[in-house]
Formats: C-alpha cells, structure tokens, sequence
DNA sequence: CTGAAAGCGCTTACAG
DNA sequence: CTGAAAGCGCTTACAG
C-alpha cells in the first residue's frame, strides 16, 4: 500500500515536534488550543489516520475479535456470525473469521495461528470432532496467556469457560409438552448431529416430556443418524409402520428431509402430521408447507457472546465464569396448524 | 494478554544478540549451525512464535484481507465466504469480515474503517443501495492508496476493477433453451432481487432465449419484486391466468416462493410445472419436491476472487483489469423431471 | 560468524 | 506548553 501520511511528515510540515502532533490528535489537554488547531486542520487536509499497526504495537493489543464457527453452511451460524460482527464492529474490534470446518485439526491449526498474537479474545463453537474427541488442551491453552476465549451454540460440553447459548432441552421440552397438550401422543424425534452435546441435551428434553404413562415412550421413534440415506430410511420405517402423529426435528437438515419424506409417501402435513423443527427463519416461512420453528435468536447469541468477550477483554480480573443460556420461542407456521 | 517471550528475552537467556536470534530464526545462513541449533532449542522450549504486530509495522504490511459481504442471510454469501477462508487462510492471510447489510451507508463506514490501513486487500460484494446510487467514489478511493479491489457476484456494474462472477446471463440463457428443447414454452421469470445488475444481465439471458417467433413472450411472465407480499400476488395471478409450464427463479428467496405458491393452488412439481432456480446446493435437494438449481459454485468464485486479490498484493504492477466469468452448471433434480 | 544501530509509526513519562 | 528520548517487537543493512 502506497503510504499514507505519517506523525513524523505532518510534524515536519508544521514544524513542531512528533510528539505535539500525536497530543494534538489525541486530544491532549497539555496542548495550547492554537496548536492544536494548526495539526488538526493539516491532518484533515491530508486525510490523516493513524497507523493502527503501531498503535497496536505500541499498546501490546491487536484490536482484533477471532472467531472461529464450524461452518457456514448452517445458516445458524451465518446468522450468529452476522450478530458478531455487527457488536464487535460497534465496540471498535476488527473481526477475524475462521472456518474449522467440524476437523478439530484445523481448528488446533487455526488456534496455533491465534496464539501468535492475533487477537486480544476469541469466540469460538467448537468442531464435532472436538466435542467427540474431547480434546480441548488447544482452548485452555489461551487462559495461560490470558486471551480470553467465550464459547457459542455448542456449550454443553464439559469445559470451563464463558458460554452462550440457548436452552436445548427446555426447548425441546417445550415442544413436545405442546403437541401432546393438543392430545399428540406418537411423537416422534429426528436428528442428523446426534454427535454433539446440543442434540444430547434436545434429546434428553424429550425423554423428559415423553416420560408420562399416558404416552408411550418408543425407542423407534428417536431417528438419530448423521448420514442422510441412513437418516431417511430409518424415518421412512418408522412412517410405514407406526401412525406417526408429529416430529420434532433437531436441526435445519433433518427438518428438511423429514418434511421432505413425509410427503413423498403422500402424508400431508400438518393434517397428518406435524413438526417442530430446528431450522431457519430466514427459510423456514417459505417452505411448502411452511415449518414451525425454535427460534433461537441466533443474531442475539452473536451479540451478547462478543459483548460478555469484550468485557472480559478490557476487565481482565480473575473471572467466574459466566453461562448464558437464552429463551428460545417456538414459531407457529404451517406444519402445527390444528383443526 | 500476557505477554510470550520475545527476542530480546531469548536473546538475554543465549547471551546473543536479538539480531543473531533473529537472523537463526528465519534460517539466514550467515549464523553458524551450532549457534542456530541453540537458538532454535530455547525458542521451541519456550514456545516462541514472532509478534506478527511487530513484523507487520517493519514490513509496512497488515497481513490482512478484508472482505465486504452485502448480506450473510443468503447462503450463498455464506458459501462464498468459505472459499474465500480456506484460500486466505492458505496464503498466511488472516480474514476480517464486514457485513454491508445492503446499506451503502454502512459501506462507506466500513471501508473508512479499512483505509486505516488495516489491510492489504480487499475482496467486496457492494451493497444492492450502492448498486442503486451508482456510489463508487468510496471504492475507487482505495485504488490511490494502492490496496487492491477484488469485486465478486455482483459484477454487473460500471465499475473498473478486477471482478469475479458467473455467466449470468448464459446460465438463465441456457436453463429457458433446456426447457424449450423439452417442448415448454410457457416459461415465466421469477425474481426478488430486480435492483441488482446481475438479475438485469439474467432476465436479458432469458429475453434472449425466449425470442422465437414460437415463443409467446408475454411481459406478464416477467414477475419481479423485492416485496414478498407483491411478488406472491403477482405468481399467483399469473398461475391462475395462464397454464404456466415452467418458471426460471433468480434468487433463493423467489425460488422457495414459487414452489410454495405452485403447490398452494395444488398444482404439482414437476408434473405441472418444471422449476429451475438459483438456489443453494445446500438445501435444494432436500425440498419437496427437490429444486433444480443453477450451480454457482460458490467456493470456487471465493477461491478465484481471493487468488487474485492475493496475486494483486504480491505483485503491484500497473495492472491491466481482470474480469473472471465463471461457468455454471444446471444440476437436474425433482423439479425438472419430465416423463 | 556476530552484533550495534537504525527504523517501521506510534505513545507517553519526563525534562525544560 | 513543547520536545527529546525511550520503547513496543521485530528486521536488516552495515561494520567488524
């Protein structure tokens, strides 16, 4: 990049000292008001800014958030990662964005990049294979240098930082408790992230509404497989031979597939069938039909998680860690109309 | 954050110089192989990694790319911005994200926010306000400075600059001839997105291969809005008017909406109508019915744009602009079967 | 082969 | 009120 203007030229252009200059800008009060006006009034005329390469140098920061999502393709996490960086840029932070792409090897890769001094803190969700391997020596390793690292979305998980993320059993609960109050009884459960400690905790939120002698309690109907042909033909058996009567659904794919299979084998929804599903608002209310939804909030998640992160950036004291855990709220559209 | 160990403290521990830390460090082969071997020793004990702060003051460079996307909602974006990491990510170049929100004004914030000299280049997307007002003097400005602009998908625009986008005029050109080749020839264009260029350059794709004396080209068939409520109106009405046999789509919000309506009024896809859209690999095949969709390869487009921009830093020339069309490719599911 | 010195562009304690 | 000096953590031309 060609250089812009510099401290030192604009001094020598005014013939004061590199300090004057830097105390004009900055607002010094040691400064005499007419100096201060000659700087600023030159610096305006060459369209001065400062350097924040130096600044950064010289103040031991680096002014920048990382952020590291497993990946994109879930427009989950392109919304959080839209509330991040809306924060993050209001509070003055440059936004460093990583991909781990669910391989806990990238993501130790992107972490060893970090630890050369890249940011002053890191929000992060973690790999699958992070969470299933259980390797989290590459996170806590920043708590020695004292970068603070807050966690997002996938937070049950067992490790001891910051967190933000939503109530994956309540939710779940909830969902289910409103489709038997409507007198629902074959409800089943579908997930294709069963790896994760979200899905575990969803899951246990529905055993925990099913658990009721009036409604049987099937494992059939717990339709867990991260492969998709597995994951359909499983619901497919299920549909065929039980009366089905709803489907909570525990991310955007496997909403996707199951209203997509359900109408293949002629069942409408949500006259046959219902669902309550994992997914998007910004796709959810366009499908045929549309689906129901729990809305997670997920620019708010992004929000408040760098908020929590530049708090503890600029008040570094000896911390309690901090668990947020926010409301979800289930969005009525098609697939649970009742009459 | 704590600070790591630095060269001058290797430097006291060796009983060296920081020059010949330095120098052992980055494999000059003027320091001799014990001396190297020494150094190289207590840095790895010590876990010494280079203040990258530092090393980009002396360089006089930031490390950094910069990339502006108008909106992370369509997936697209989100894709696009994956490819765009991983190639950053293996050039040794940290990635700051903005996100435009459509807003030029939000724009013009961001890009002063980048003129601080906090990157070496810049890959942008303008915002569809920009598109609109035809405001590039903030985009131009960059170029004084010598930080390279990449533009990438909307490339439609008056503007010299490197860019990198799809044939879209060829794609919706090719999809309308595929369906008159099958007999169709009562084709509608449907379209949420009229104020960007690129939708310009797609509905001439579609003019142009509609133009046939055996064609009815019917002003009606051109359904365009940015309004929900409106767009749904209009397809509604045009289904009811006329025995529409197909409908290219130019964005995934229209593309969801036009199966949604299609079977709102009980006709069926594809039996009915054969659908061909712009719309993401991600979830196109798993709608009921699936969505044939206009493949952009995304991740390519966000390799290609960052391998340029990366080609720009390194090698300064006066430059002769490039305009990278990429090929897209009709993937063929549900919504196009015919038999 | 090794080191002292200058410098990247800033800030700030200190002296005057 | 102003400025000289030191320093943030590095690299590199130059001297020895």
């Amino acid at each position: 990049m060609r250089s812009k203007i510099t401290l030192k030229e604009l001094a020598k252009l005014l013939n004061v000292s590199v300090s004057t200059v830097s105390k004009s800008l900055n607002g010094s009060p040691e400064i005499s008001d007419n100096t201060v006006k000659r700087v600023k009034e030159l610096a305006e005329l060459h369209n001065y800014s400062p350097n924040l390469t130096a600044i950064n140098l010289k103040r031991k920061s680096t002014g920048n958030i990382a952020v590291i999502v497993p990946n994109i393709s879930n427009t989950f996490f392109a919304k959080v990662l839209g509330g991040i960086e809306n924060e993050a840029r209001k509070s003055g932070y440059q936004l460093i964005t990583y991909i781990s792409n669910e391989s806990l090897a990238v993501e130790k890769q992107i972490m060893d990049l970090i630890s050369n001094g890249l940011a002053d803190g890191i929000l992060m969700s973690v790999s699958a294979e992070t969470q299933t391997t259980q390797n989290y020596d590459h996170i806590y390793r920043f708590t020695e240098y004292e970068i603070p690292v807050v966690l997002f979305d996938r937070i049950n998980i067992d490790i001891t930082l910051d967190k933000v993320g939503v109530d994956d059993m309540q939710s779940i609960y909830n969902a289910v408790q409103y489709l038997k109050s409507k007198g629902l009884s074959k409800i089943g459960l579908v997930c294709s992230i069963g790896e994760l400690g979200l899905a575990q905790a969803r899951i246990d939120g529905y055993k925990a509404a099913i658990k009721d002698p009036n409604t049987p309690f099937n494992n059939e109907f717990l339709i867990v497989s991260n492969d998709n042909e597995v994951l359909s033909k499983k619901l497919g058996a299920v549909l065929d031979k039980h009366n089905m009567e709803a489907f909570v659904t525990l991310d955007y794919l496997s909403t996707l597939l199951t209203s997509r299979i359900i109408q293949e084998k002629q069942l409408n929804i949500p006259n046959d069938i219902k669902i309550i599903g994992y997914v998007n608002e910004d796709f959810a209310p366009f499908l045929w039909p549309s689906i129901s939804y729990i809305d997670q909030h997920p620019i708010n998640i992004g929000e408040t998680a760098t908020k929590l992160l530049v708090k503890r950036i600029k008040e570094p004291q000896p911390k309690e860690v901090e668990d947020k855990v926010l409301k979800t709220e289930i969005i009525h559209l098609d697939s649970t109309i009742f009459n």
